[in-house]
DNA sequence: GCCCATAGGGATAAATTTATCCCTATCTGA
DNA sequence: TCAGATAGGGATAAATTTATCCCTATGGGC
């Protein structure tokens, strides 16, 4: 496992929320198992441009977090399934906020992340005057 | 600037909200912008842990996102100040609900985070006996 | 037997983000 | 004149996160 070298910081709530759901796919996660799919290989077929990998990983961290528990059905071939604890229940309001105000602004934040790709082809015409 | 290299998602609310929010002081700048703390300097102040060059970056990320504005004072020493702007303004609710949770729930927070740095002294017990 | 599905993790490369260091400019105050 | 404040960006190293590839295991279907 990767070893942490710089010191997490705890100093308020932004960071704190930051440490459990800074993650390319955490937030779809719990999404996704709130609304109730809820194995490892559904979730992987819901998000397909993220890698079976990189899924495992998150769910590990998530699961260590606290926000979502894993009940491994003693079976072959194996069944998982992914819960959200009360705690992670607890950020539902959070998950839903974002993805409606993402849903809901999906022209704009096109647009916006579209420039980025154009960055390069801009003018730069970054003129400021100030002594003169 | 960094080229990317793999193409951005853009199949959902969630995905959408990510590329602006993702970084690691976004949502702090926006919350402490929206608090009045408008002047880099300022901002460099209140978020120390940070590195004055990431948060220029990140000013300018959101800048280009549009979900600030940038004015400069032609005037020297150079003043600048950054504002919401309206669509800024529409995602303080989710920063807003965001640190709230976070300081709802610091001590649970804190904990598990705790966990992470403990994870290589964990006894690691993975047993699961599926086939007996 | 071979292929697919289930679930998961190690090793390592690649991508991306942050951190460090250094430089430009000008005004104010000691 | 030197130090410090203001604002900002280039170059490059380091840290961190994701992506790729490969392997383990078992049961079912053809």
């Amino acid at each position: 496992m990767y070893e942490r070298k710089i010191p997490i910081d705890q100093n308020c709530g932004l960071d704190l929320i930051r440490e459990v759901l800074y993650g390319k796919w955490k937030i779809h996660l719990l999404y996704y198992i709130s609304r109730g799919i809820q194995r490892p290989s559904e979730l992987q077929r819901e998000i397909p441009e993220a890698t079976r990998r990189v899924l495992n990983v998150q769910l590990n961290q998530l699961e260590q977090h606290e926000l979502i528990t894993k009940k491994i059905y003693p079976q072959l071939p194996p069944k998982v399934e992914y819960s959200l604890t009360p705690f992670g229940e607890s950020l539902l309001p959070v998950v839903m906020l974002m993805g409606k105000w993402g849903d809901d602004n999906q022209e704009h934040l096109k647009r916006v992340i579209l420039k980025d790709s154009l960055e390069s082809v801009k003018p730069q015409a970054k003129v400021r005057s100030i002594s003169r």
